[in-house]
DNA sequence: ATTCTGAGCCAC
DNA sequence: AAACGTGGCTCAGAAT
């Protein structure tokens, strides 16, 4: 009190006073009281909790002071400093637990005699969890280090090491020579954890899996697309077998890093601990396995479809990661430069101009937005909001000639950092290739999501369904092969027309008419061939235009948003989707019926029931707000409640949609994965949602375009009525292609030395000729 | 020095 | 009054 009431006085007479005091604290203050004094601290919430399990350490006698600093003040720094201390012996000891207390039914395979027993009981099971332990996240590069399986009918659950250092064990090759029969038979089932890597380690050492019968964490997204964010305070990505064990089977679980450490090498763990770590992944991996398929098959829709095509879905994600990618390194690095010289360009001179007007020490940060905004908004004598490009620099670029400089350096610098520079370097060391991932439940709706492995510091993983059109000529057909690509035409829209039998999208499909192209037509009041392609067959921006209004109606726009979209007024635009929906009863009242659905129960089916789609917001009760209150900040929190309800209401016609597209892109993809493991040098090369990339050699025929063709429309057809519709081309670069009509039969490819030559060498010239411009779309 | 978050922007 | 669905990556700036 009295020390408070000093810190008022003068400068001088207080700094001496606090000394004082502090020097008469450090001699008479008792622990007891440093720790009142530390824990009432201004500390961040870790901080908090770690001074807290410090305190109890010490109280447990756990934990002391270090003698050589006990003369000192106990200092909250100290008192962190010993928390690093804590951990470590928490962690020790809770390692002695583990294996003091390992379960008489786990069992260490060393010895041949005890994997000779081993084999002999697999041979027995119908069914077994298996897990790889290994070096790394790298499937091309890393190895395994030892194999864990659980034996559900004997209740055994064993660890395999391989290649752990310092101890004996069985050698790897010996043990998957060994294991050669189990993992390639098709009659003993195998449930993992994540199977996608397994099964890709399994190939890395020569062993093709087969009897895939679950994976627990595909299984979990179907179960529970939600589960992530459902756990308050944990970073997305929960679906780790060490969250949900404890949520879904009230198991205790820790993490390899909480148990070994960071960076800790599993092949570094003694034998012991390996065991109770690896042992305890299968069995938790069984019993999660019999957790989730007792509740699919209360739901036998989605039973069946998680079995015939997620499953099998996973053996084909494993081929398409495995295939990879080649890509251009030559043609990546001439146009980065350009692209450089041109940004370098570009800064000096938007640099010059804005400096002025640039306040702060440090030079302008053409990337920084905080920095940015301030500066160009006096620069230009416009107040800006923010530096979006679309919304807020885009209208202005016509009257400033800075705006305009800034958006091309905009654009060069995301294209050059994000994509041109950034991919050359993502190759893979052991494959040369690049590999990219697929996660076949990473969204909630069911496509696909792309990009690194969860735990990869390599840095090589990359996104590969949001290429840019001007990334995408870096991507090449390995030689004497041609990419094909075909894509679902208008996927979205015959869904649509299929789910809610609108006789207006029913017909359009079945005359062929393409239905941006009648939009536009209504729209501007254009002839339909007007409207529908260029001369060079390229797509009008009218049809464009439609296209983007469409999809985003169905995604719930306002008419708003819609009028600012097609640049006209409110009126307008609502009178324009009045023509187009009213005009269409049946798709009015599906949508409408969607929301019902959804407030209802909470949630809404993909097609056949295969998939849910769980938005509980739609069953909140609206909050009322009184007329002209909107901006009362007394009704802040009532806004947000409703505009949950809103975006509730708006996901459930878009996540039938997208749900259901999705579930036609997994199939084809499974049916084109048998098409091309029937066919020497074909493989599946990418899956961008609503297309499919195929690598084939370059003579493939005429017949095996058409069968690419078939697969596409009928592999999953919207009912009896709704057909679909592909178009397929040919590419030596991504992105640069050619019809297959134009491929075969178009005058620069025929030849009087034979077709097939021909086509060769056409191909090669492609490949040679490294022009690709593709500036813009 | 590393990790987290938001803004912004790429794809469908 | 607000006002477009599903993702992933990069950068800047802040937090730890």
């Amino acid at each position: 009190m009295e020390i408070r009431l000093n810190l008022n006085a003068a400068p001088e007479t207080s700094d001496r006073l606090k000394k004082a005091a502090a020097k008469k604290t450090a001699a008479t203050e008792s622990l007891d009281d440093a720790w009142i004094r530390i824990l009432a601290m201004n500390n961040s919430s870790p901080d908090q909790t770690r001074l807290i399990e410090v305190k109890n350490g010490m109280s447990a006698g756990l934990i002391g002071r270090d003698p050589a600093a006990a003369s000192k003040r106990f200092s909250k720094a100290e008192a962190l400093r010993l928390y690093k201390g804590l951990a470590e012996s928490q962690r020790e000891g809770k390692l002695a637990d583990l294996v003091k207390n390992t379960p008489a039914n786990y069992h260490l395979i060393t010895t041949e005699r005890q994997f000779g027993e081993l084999l002999a009981e697999l041979k027995n099971e119908s069914i077994v969890a298996v897990d790889t332990e290994t070096t790394g996240v790298d499937v091309y590069t890393d190895v395994i280090v030892g194999i864990s399986f659980s034996l559900p009918t004997i209740d055994k659950h064993v660890y395999i090491p391989v290649a752990h250092e310092n101890c004996e064990q069985l050698s790897r090759e010996y043990v998957l020579e060994g294991l050669r029969p189990i993992l390639t038979d098709e009659g003993i089932g195998k449930v993992f954890h994540n199977a996608v890597f397994d099964i890709a380690m399994f190939r890395r050492h020569g062993s093709d899996l087969k009897g895939l019968a679950w994976d627990t964490q595909t299984a979990m997204h179907l179960l529970n697309e939600n589960e992530a964010e459902q756990r308050e305070g944990q970073p997305k990505g929960n679906y780790k077998l060490k969250y949900l064990a404890p949520k879904y089977l009230g198991v205790e679980g820790d993490t390899f890093d909480q148990l070994f450490g960071k960076n800790a090498q599993f092949k570094e763990v003694p034998l012991d601990l390996a065991l109770v770590y690896a042992a305890k992944d299968t069995e938790l991996t069984w019993r999660l396995y019999q957790f989730q398929i007792h509740h699919m098959r209360k739901t036998p829709t989605i039973l069946e479809y998680y079995q015939s095509v997620e499953i099998p879905l996973l053996y084909v994600i494993v081929d398409m990661e495995a295939n990879g990618y080649v890509l251009d390194l030559d043609f990546a690095k001439e146009y980065g430069e350009r692209l450089h010289k041109r940004a370098n360009e570009l800064q000096a001179e938007i640099i010059k101009e804005l400096a002025p007007f640039h306040e702060g020490s440090e030079p302008l940060n053409l990337n920084s937005p905080p920095q940015m905004r301030p500066a160009l908004s006096v620069a230009i004598g416009v107040e800006l909001a923010n530096m979006d490009a679309k919304k807020t620099l885009k209208p202005l670029e016509g009257k400033y000639e800075v705006v305009a400089k800034l958006l091309e350096y905009k654009k060069i610098t995301k294209l050059s950092g994000t994509y041109i520079d950034a991919l050359p370097q993502k190759q893979n060391p052991t494959t040369k290739r690049w590999h990219s991932r697929y996660n076949p439940m990473g969204t909630v709706t069911g496509r696909f999501s792309s990009g690194k492995d969860e735990d990869d510091t390599s840095g090589q993983g990359f996104n590969a369904q949001n290429q840019p059109g001007e990334a995408r000529p870096m991507f090449v057909a390995p030689p004497r092969k041609v990419l094909v690509g075909a894509d679902f035409k208008a996927q979205e829209i015959r869904c649509v027309a299929y789910l809610s039998q609108e006789p207006v999208l029913i017909d359009a499909f079945l005359e062929g008419r393409d239905p941006y192209a009648s939009m536009a037509a209504t729209f501007y009041k254009r002839p339909y061939e007007e409207v529908y392609k260029n001369s060079d067959g390229s797509d009008t921006k009218e049809r464009k235009q439609m296209k983007v209004v469409w999809l985003a109606t169905l995604y719930g726009m306002s008419d708003f948003s819609l009028a600012d979209m097609l640049g006209v007024k409110k009126p307008e635009a609502t009178q324009f989707k009045k023509d187009i929906f009213g005009s269409m009863p049946k798709l009015s009242a599906w949508l409408a019926e969607n929301e019902k659905f959804v407030q209802k129960h909470g949630y809404v089916w993909a097609d056949k029931q295969a998939r849910k789609r769980r938005i509980p917001d739609a069953q909140l009760k609206r909050k009322q707000i009184p007329y002209g209150k909107w901006n009362d900040p007394k009704y802040v929190e009532s806004r947000k409640h409703n505009s949950k309800i809103n975006r509730a209401l708006r996901q459930a016609t878009n996540a039938r949609v997208q749900g259901s597209s999705s579930i036609q892109t997994k199939v084809t993809m499974v049916k084109a994965a048998e098409y091309c493991a029937k066919k020497p040098g074909w493989a599946l090369w990418g899956s961008i949602h609503d297309e499919l990339v195929f690598e084939v050699p370059a003579d493939f025929t005429k017949e095996e375009a058409n069968d690419i063709r078939d697969i596409m429309v009928n592999s999953y057809r919207w009912g009896d009525v709704v057909p679909n519709g592909t178009d397929v081309e040919v590419m030596r670069r991504w992105g640069e292609g050619m019809s297959t009509e134009e491929f075969f039969d178009g005058p620069s490819v025929i030849s009087k030395t034979g077709e097939y030559e021909k086509r060769v060498r056409f191909v090669e010239a492609n490949w040679q000729r490294g022009t690709i411009g593709n500036e813009g779309n």
